[in-house]
This record gives structure tokens, sequence and C-alpha cells, in this order.
DNA sequence: TATGAATGAGGATTCATTCAT
DNA sequence: TATGAATGAATCCTCATTCAT
């Protein structure tokens, strides 16, 4: 049927659909490019015989954005959620977000040079219009700055804006897969150190030199004797 | 096609218009987006009435979209270089860096706006196929760079990857790009300070606090009493 | 294809799914146009799940259609046929079909509309390709022609084109059926008089003034004293 | 240019073409229907060598219509208005409408049945979302609706709702525009005097026999001997 | 130089219909 | 019988580009 069922109820078939769909937006969208990325060339990448296809699952091409969007969104908190969880310290809860944020970069590369292509291809939205996977983009800064903000409470961190901060690391961790979508064959894990250790001094507690991770936490040995 | 004077000999005219249709696109993309900024949109903003004489001042969009970004960073360098050429020392370089940049966006905004909106709406070149304006970006990496060896042979930057921290930097400001489309109201003033500082620790030879902006040139040296 | 059970015979359930599809149809065309009746807001309608099923006891849309209109010109005849033709002369016919037609507007809006919206989709028909179901149109012409001409035989009513006033007398029932559809509140039972009143008029003998609706029939002949 | 010239200023070009392709999609409607008049089919009809240039002229298909039904409205007022208005007496008015229109209609048989296809095919608008041309109905509707109380307010005309008056003559004018889309070679002339003295009768203010058309505005008064 | 007209490829989306299950 | 998946043609519309004037 031309309508699409409620999203409640789904077949087996319609699920591997959508998510064969899904996965052939991302793999288009980090090839091609978000502006080349047209139905026609998704249902070539996944094998269907007609666009109609797509827009049999899918209402439109937001809700399709949307999903692929989802997707890694979805993918990336399951992958890097639990290390960052485990770690003990805001330092190396922070370590852990950098690193495993990286990682699974270097497993998905397409999935993150597909959503770095979606975000950046938001319209400037001065009128609050913007597409509902927008809020994504924030949600994941939001998240960060909490984490910030509880290593500043405890003492860890020192005085700085959790906001601007967090800013700069998802736009530090974006940099990369968009070097990434240029040389897949760059090193993220020299990559992931660099960052890592860059952000423990940015972030450091005055006084503290913050060189690697973890020893930040406990041997922040105090410049003054 | 008919005869494009070469771009050797340009009348007054022909220059004059050229750069009205450049401020017109950089206008266009900043207000609707790189996807939205069709030849009707800026020719409306230009004030012309055919979209026809757009394609007669420049060979493509392309080319079009290359004066765009080189005016940007032409202008851009032209508003920051004097004061970081002006600055002693690596440390000051970078703040001045950081802090003109940004106090270029707050005076240009839209030329911000725009080469963002441009850079990321660029397709992935996996191929080497980029547009020739990819190159600036690189070049304005690598500029940078550069600042941040000079500093660290210097023995004013402790030991870290120049091109990470490059790349860092220069996201992070493109990032306050990002919000700035979003929010012209925002306190840019307030974020430079914010950055400079971060940069500042995160550069600082190891040992150094760096807790503020300035001092942490001063005192990087004083690390044994 | 598949298989579709002949005409002729029937099962019940068969029969009762193409009342029902048939329903639907008449209530969707009913609501939104012809042009927007697809088989996906029909089976909407019919709580069905899937267009196919539609395909499966239809051969063709306009089978389909055909049978939308063959449904309600045959519940308007029955409706309407009793009691015009229990009705003795024809100026009392006259009445008794006008008003019957729009009482059964009245307790079958959805049913006039519907194919009133049918048969105005109609393409123009220069080829003689009209599809089956236009003949209804003139067969209901044809009905109420012969009818007029009874009356001009037994003298009742006066000289005229009795195809020309069949069409126009059709013409403003369904007219009625126009308005109906933008409003629904309108007073059909008004409108039933004035149209009455004035076919009788029209029709009279010359010389009737035939100004009500039952005494133009008695006093027809009157006119000198 | 894409966008389109401010409906103000028009280039000459721009109005021949916009009167071509109007021309072109009246044809078109005419022989194929609405629903079958499609941007290529009138391209084609127009010999234009893509739709694009529709869509160029016209914003939107909804535009091209408009301009079907204004100017067939237009060319209808400007050939009726004249001898309309130059009848004396609201019997002579009358028939004067009613033959203005159908010799309208022999002379511009494709106009008709295009503005016919187009206004049936509204939608039945419950909602008040009717597209702007649906406005020159009810005008046409209103206009005779007033010469139609004139005449009851002269005496001329009997007692009967003038607004269902109006509706049924509009309605039974446009019935012969169907019919003339099936029967080109139809007697327009025959049905004309029909129509004419069918409603001379049915306006008739009581006791007036109306028989004719012209006598009946004359003989108005002679009712007491 | 500049304009407005024209082109044609490519965009997403809708739809009746087919078919395997 | 009934469902949901799939197809492919057709829809209107946008766009950069070309060209005559």
């Amino acid at each position: 049927m031309q309508a699409r069922p409620s999203e409640q109820r789904r077949t087996f078939t319609e699920t591997a659909r959508r998510a064969q769909i899904v996965a052939a937006a991302i793999d288009t969208i980090a090839e091609l490019g978000y502006a080349q990325a047209s139905f026609a060339q998704i249902a070539r990448r996944a094998g269907l015989s007609s666009t109609g296809l797509i827009s049999y699952h899918f209402a439109s091409k937001d809700e399709l954005i949307e999903q692929v969007v989802e997707e890694v969104v979805t993918a990336g908190a399951a992958f890097t959620a639990p290390r960052i969880e485990a770690a003990v310290g805001a330092g190396r809860k922070l370590r852990a977000y950098v690193e495993d944020n990286l990682e699974f970069m270097a497993s998905h590369p397409a999935h993150i040079v597909a959503v770095a292509q979606v975000f950046s291809a938001l319209p400037p939205d001065r009128s609050g219009q913007a597409p509902p996977y927008a809020a994504w983009h924030e949600l994941g800064i939001a998240h960060l700055e909490e984490m910030l903000r509880e290593g500043q409470r405890a003492g860890e961190f020192g005085r700085f804006s959790a906001r601007v901060m967090a800013i700069t690391i998802r736009a530090a961790i974006d940099a990369v897969g968009y070097r990434l979508a240029g040389d897949p064959e760059m090193d993220l894990r020299a990559d992931a150190r660099e960052l890592s250790a860059l952000f423990a001094r940015a972030t450091a507690s005055s006084g503290t030199g913050a060189s690697g991770g973890s020893p930040a936490v406990k041997g922040s040995h105090r410049r003054s004797p």
C-alpha cells in the first residue's frame, strides 16, 4: 500500500529494507557528498531498480536522512557509551570519549563522513525551521558539556566555559572525520592520542600538567612544592 | 558560450560587476545555505535582472564559488595578518590569530558563514577531483601549522602534533562560525577569550600551568626555579 | 495478473468486499474529489491494509468507478422510481422526479457528490473512447426525456425540446449536488420546492401560469373564463 | 532569470508566450480533459521543446490554470457584455445572456469546454482551500443573480429564488458546453432558442403566458384586459 | 555588456498495477 | 483471499547554462 504503515508495527522485510536503504544512503552520502546523494544514486547502490521503492519505505527524503542520522548516532552511542561510562573520573571519561569516538570512526568511516556531510548541509536556520535531526547535534554537545561540568565540580577540571570546550572538542573530532573522508589511510590512533592529550591539557585545573589521562587525576603534582 | 574577457585584462566595469556578484553570493550563501544559493537568488540579491549575467562573468558556478572563497580568504588575511605578524612570540601570535579571526567574524559574519557553508558542502573527494578552492582550506591549516612549529622550535610550546593542533584550532574557530549563523547575537568576544585561553593551555610546554592568556607566554620558561 | 473470479459466479465474501470497496470509493471521491481519490485513500477508508486487494477485486480503476456509478444509479433509481411511477400525470411525475432526486441527495449526499465528480472528470471524448459508465449519464437523460415527451403528448406540457429540457433539469439537479459538496448544511427542501416550481412553469403548456407545483396540473386549461 | 519578473512589467515576448501557452493549455484541456492535461501535453501542443519553459513563464500549474480561467472569463465577458448591457428590460437582458453565452460557445468551443473541465475538477472544498480561480464561478453566478433580482424589482419577473434560478441558468448553459465537447457539430443556435424560451417561461411573472422570448417582456403587464 | 528567453537534464514524489507468499 | 513488497511510468518543478538580441 502506498500509505506507509504506522511506525509501530513493521514487518521483518520492511525493517530489513529500511535498514538496507539507510545503509546505502550512508554509503552514498559518504562517497558523493550530501548534495549529490539523490534517490537515484542511493537506489543504485542499494541494488534497487526504482527510486519509487525508497519513497515507498520512507515518507520523504527528510525522513530518510533522519534515519541516517539516527542510525549513526545510535551506532556511535552503542559503541562509545560502555567504555565512557566505565571510566572513573572526569579526565578518564574525557579521554575515553575522544578515543572511542575516533575508534568508532576507524571502524565506521562512512557513518562519520555521512553525518558530517548531513549536518554541514543544514541551512543556517535563522528561523528555527531546521529539520528534526538537527537536534541530535545539539544533544551530543549538551551531553559532552555536562560531562565537563561534572569534572569541574569535582575539581578535576579547571575553569573554562564548558560549552565552548564541548563545542571545540566536538569540532576537533568532526574535523578528523573530514580528513578521513579525503584520506582513508590516515592513522586515526595517533590522532586519538594527540587529541586526548590536547584536551587533557586544555581542561586541566590550573597548575596541573595533565600530561596523560589518568595520572592527571592522581598525580597533579602541584607546581609549588 | 560567448567570448569572455581573458583573466588578464579586465575592464573596470568587469571588475566591479564581478565583485558585486561575489558579494551577493556571499550574502546569499550565508543567508540560505549553500544548497539553496541558486543563481536566481544571487542575481536577485545583486539587483541583477538575469542570471545570464552571472554566467557571462563567471565561467561556471565553480568559478564563482572559487572567487567567493578567495574574497573571504583575502579579506580575512588582510584583516588578521598585520596584528598576527606584529605579535612577538609564538604564544602571542597564536592568541592574536584566534582573537583576530573571531573579530573578523564579528565584523564580517556573512563572509565566515559563507565559507563555512562552502567548505562543508565539498564532496568527500576520494578521487582528488576537488574543486580548486578546496586548496585554500589546506593552505590556511598549513600556515597555522607553521606558526605552531615555530613556537615549538623556540621552546615556547610543548610537544604535540602541530598538524593536529592546527586542524583543531581551525575547527574550533569554524565552529564558532556555525553558531554565529544560527545566533547572530552571540558574544564573540567572550568566546575569543575562552578559545584563546583554551589553546594557550593546550599548547603550553609541559609544566606550565598557562592558566590565563598572556602570562602563559611570558612564564613559559620559568619551570626550573 | 492473478486469476480473478469470473463475473458470473461470485462468492458471498467477494460480493461483500466489492460492495465495501465501492462504498469506500464513494466516500473518498465525495470527500477528496475524483482527482485525489487514489487507491491508497480508498483502501484506507475501507479499512484495507493493501491497495492490492482493490486490484484483486476490480480489473482496473475504471471498473471500480463503473461500479461506483452503478451503485449510485441503482440506489437512486430504487429510491426515486416508486414515487415517480406512482405519480399520476406528467406534471406530478416531473415534480416527483425533482423532489425525490433532491431527497435522495439529502439522505445520500456522498453518493451524489461522488457521481457528480466522476461524471465531470470524464474526458471530453471526441473519439468515442469514453469509459462504459459514461452511458449512465445519457441513460438518465433519455429516461427523463421520455417522461417529458409523454407530458407533451398528453397536452399537459407545452412545446419545447424535450431533450434540452431534460438536460437542463438534470443539470439543475446536479448543480445542487455541487453546492451540497461545499455546504452540507444547505436547505435541500427549499431548493426542491424552487426547482419544482421553476420547471413547472418552464414546461407548462402555453397560457398556463403554473405558479406553484401541484395546481399547475389541475388548473392548466383554465385561461379563458 | 528563473525568478519570474513582477506581474507589472512584462516584455512583449513574455506576454506573447504566456498567451500562447494559455491557448495551448485551453486546447489541451478541451481535448484531453483536465486530468490528462500535463505540462508535457501542453508543451507539445504549444510547439515547445521543454516543459521547463512553462515553468519559466508560470510560477506553478495553478497559476497557469488561473490564467486559463481568466482568459476564458475575460473573453467571454468581452463577447457577451455589450449586447447584454445594450438590452432594455430584464427579459431581454436574460435572453441576451443566454443567447450570447451560447454564441460565444459556438465561436470558442475549446474555451468553454476547458473551463467546464477545470471547474468540475475542483475538489469539493469543504475547507475553503479552493484555488483562487474558483471565485470566478461564484462571481458569474452573483452577477446573473443580480440581473434577475432587478427584473423582479421591476415587476417584470415573477417570484422565485434568484439564487436558485441563477444557478440553474448557469448550469443549463454549462451543460450545453459538456455536450458540445462530445459533439462539435451540434446546432447551438437551436439550443439557444430553446433555453431562452425555457427561462423566459420560468421567470415570467405569474399569469403571463410568456410563450416566446421577446413578447414576454412587452406583454408582461397585460394581465388585466 | 546586459537582458530575457529557452533548453534539457535531473530532482523527489505519486500512483495503479503486479506478484510472491 | 489477503497482504505487503516492488515496479516503472508519469507528475510538476528547479537549475545552470546557452544564445539571440
